[in-house]
DNA sequence: TCAAAAGTGTTTATATTACACCCATGG
DNA sequence: CCATGGGTGTAATATAAACACTTTTGA
């Protein structure tokens, strides 16, 4: 490959990433504000370069510390995008990551130089003028979601430690978009044996509380 | 980002094919012979750099068009390969991409000064020396491949318009490295109604020919 | 004692598995 | 009439879906 071909030149890597987590019950995405144009002042996904010398997946979770102070998700890819108008200054080609992080592990570090204003959205509250084609990678990251997390083991990773079964059920039906009945989840569940009944109940005021689950040690995969 | 830094510099964008296809009732893949060093007269998957004003699918189906010729195929993006040392002269990303063709469409055009030496391999017959990591590539499409035949309608692009049962059947073994009962899996097929009978049969001598099948127009999705 | 949400079992329908014999063809 | 591979049905088991009342808690 001739490096010097203009057809060649000025092309850069992104990575993107869509970071999920659960609490209090509610799936949350995490977003960065803009400071600077373009898009200024528009939500954005973490996203950032690579560099030369290290692969996607080490770029993805070296700037996802740098921008937003989390350390130790899990990451996947899922998706590239690469319209050559993704980007109107130069031509970028993102690599989209699902990142999954347990909010029990949510310790945002200190601010520094690179660390951009970030928050927590509700699936649905999330602004639909993004950044970039930003929502586009944000609607295809939740439809690879619904698949991951049926094929996947990435349940244990985005729960909490202590969960109850509303909570779980909960979880699914927002990220698959449809409600189940309550007795065949609980059911179903509980024979794909992997979670550990803590014997523990939920803090709750009001109704009766639920009891709290855990996943089990050795459990792996949901399939 | 500031591409002058040298951290961003001299990275370079390649897509790469597992293009896959079906004939006499064997599953094969194209590969291409290298003819200059790195790695000459090593077999690799077909391949090349990304323009830097079109994406990366189209850059794909241009990228096969002139290196082997094939036209119309269906191409799905499935991993991307980061690694930096995955290429010994420069930094370059591969975009690995399925892809699907149906043997009735083959019709290798007129060879180019930029067409290469290809040839389709059955799936056990690739090479294990193959060039760059086009080994670790060819064997993550082939899980891929698993997962999409399962859940895609892309058999509809692998087989020629008219095949048999145990055509059919076959090719299930085959990609998913698994064997299957006759006549459930008969059953099966014939009542996810996309199969038509064409009434007609296979022309074959030695044995009670069987009978040929095509999917029906409107048959869309496996699932 | 009321409101709110959690917990629980049975029946029916559907899908999957296991399994063995006869059929059509060409030589 | 033999060898080769194609075609067929039924019973058993496992999985999924439908469905309503009781329990615990705090106010």
């Amino acid at each position: 490959m001739d490096i010097k071909n203009p057809l060649y030149k000025n092309q850069g890597i992104h990575v993107v990433c869509s970071l999920f987590t659960v609490n209090e019950g509610k799936v949350r995405i995490l977003l960065a504000l803009r400071s600077n144009e373009p898009y200024s002042n528009k939500w954005m996904l973490p996203s950032g370069a690579v560099y030369n010398n290290e692969d996607c997946e080490t770029a993805m979770k070296r700037e996802m510390i740098e921008k937003t102070g989390i350390d130790n998700i899990y990451i996947e890819q899922f998706h590239v995008f690469s319209n050559p108008k993704r980007s109107p200054l130069m031509r970028m080609i993102a690599i989209g990551y699902i990142g999954i992080i347990n909010s029990d592990n949510l310790k945002i570090k200190k601010k520094t130089e690179k660390t951009q204003n970030v928050e927590w959205f509700e699936l649905n509250d999330v602004p639909t003028d993004m950044a970039y084609d930003h929502r586009e990678i944000f609607l295809k990251a939740k439809e690879a979601l619904k698949v991951k997390i049926l094929q996947t083991d990435i349940l244990k990773t985005l729960l909490p430690k202590y969960f109850t079964m509303p909570e779980l059920q909960n979880v699914y039906e927002i990220i698959l978009e449809k409600n189940f009945d309550r007795r065949n989840f609980r059911k179903k569940f509980l024979q794909l044996d992997l979670l550990e009944n803590t014997g523990k109940l939920q803090e709750i005021k009001g109704h009766r509380p639920a009891i709290l689950y855990k996943f089990k040690e050795n459990s792996k995969d949901i399939i």
